[in-house]
DNA sequence: TGATAATGTATCAGTTAAAGATACATTTAA
DNA sequence: TTAAATGTATCTTTAACTGATACATTATCA
């Protein structure tokens, strides 16, 4: 199945940092078109990475960061881990081989770079840009 | 479960390009981990891709390129399919929120130019590159 | 020419991870 | 005090990758 979280957290952030109103897991599961349930989960993530503040009770959900603050791949880590990896590495390759005893370390340094790649251009995006260009759609809607 | 194509392809290609022996998907099998049936799916594709020729019978397994003219990116659209797609977008956002009808929009141009950035990474290796760092872990074994 | 061995391909099972769904104790706010 | 919301656990569902098996087809070699 395909993982979405990265994406669903950003929209709850925005969703936080635009709307007037006070939001829950309720509202904000209709807004992303999935269960309360699931937004709860991906709320704990946002919790630990101090991006949101919620509790028990009719509280609602604030905001503990600004969106100039946060850049994409702080929120990708928060959300996915900090052991992020876009490649995987078979991992029974035959050590009595020449080329299965070596092919990891191989081929390491060429995907480390491309994901270093992707995460110094996340790194240089925020929270707040994404935000602007919402505005800058919504505006010829 | 972990999508391993790209390696195991990189494995097997590795394989052919370095061995002077004539290599089977068996023999494929053993030096990946693998079995026999799983290394012959991942031929299909790199066949598609013009990459190898094979045939049924007891032909044997030839390489179609100069691992000097295949970028790492090149196989990698080959292995996973043209559209590749690091981050998913969740599809259900609720069109009559504004942030649900546009947030997909809205994070998509810097997730694409992310994406760019690791294809441009990729693209600038080659198959030889990582077969020449493989020969220098060799050397010290 | 016939036997052997290998691929091409289909199909099913197993495994893993994500997301959906349900439930409920706890706690806040009104 | 009551209603409503979160935190959390658990189970189910779904999707994708990999493992395993089977077999017809075909090239090679004796």
């Amino acid at each position: 199945m395909k993982d979405t979280k990265f994406t669903v957290a950003s929209h709850i952030l925005v969703m936080l940092a635009t709307s007037d109103k006070v939001l829950n897991s309720d509202s904000l599961a209709q807004s992303v078109g999935t269960n309360p349930s699931y937004i709860r989960k991906i709320m704990t993530l946002l919790k630990k990475g101090n991006l949101i503040y919620s509790q028990r009770g009719k509280s609602g959900i604030q905001l503990c960061i600004q969106p100039e603050q946060l850049s994409l791949w702080q929120l990708y880590q928060i959300v996915e881990g900090k052991e992020v990896n876009i490649f995987q590495v078979h991992e029974n390759s035959n050590p009595e081989c020449p080329v299965g005893r070596n092919i990891k370390q191989a081929v390491f340094p060429f995907l480390d770079d491309a994901e270093k790649q992707l995460q110094a251009s996340l790194a240089s995006d925020t929270l707040a840009d994404v935000i602007i260009r919402l505005k800058s759609l919504e505006l010829y809607k």
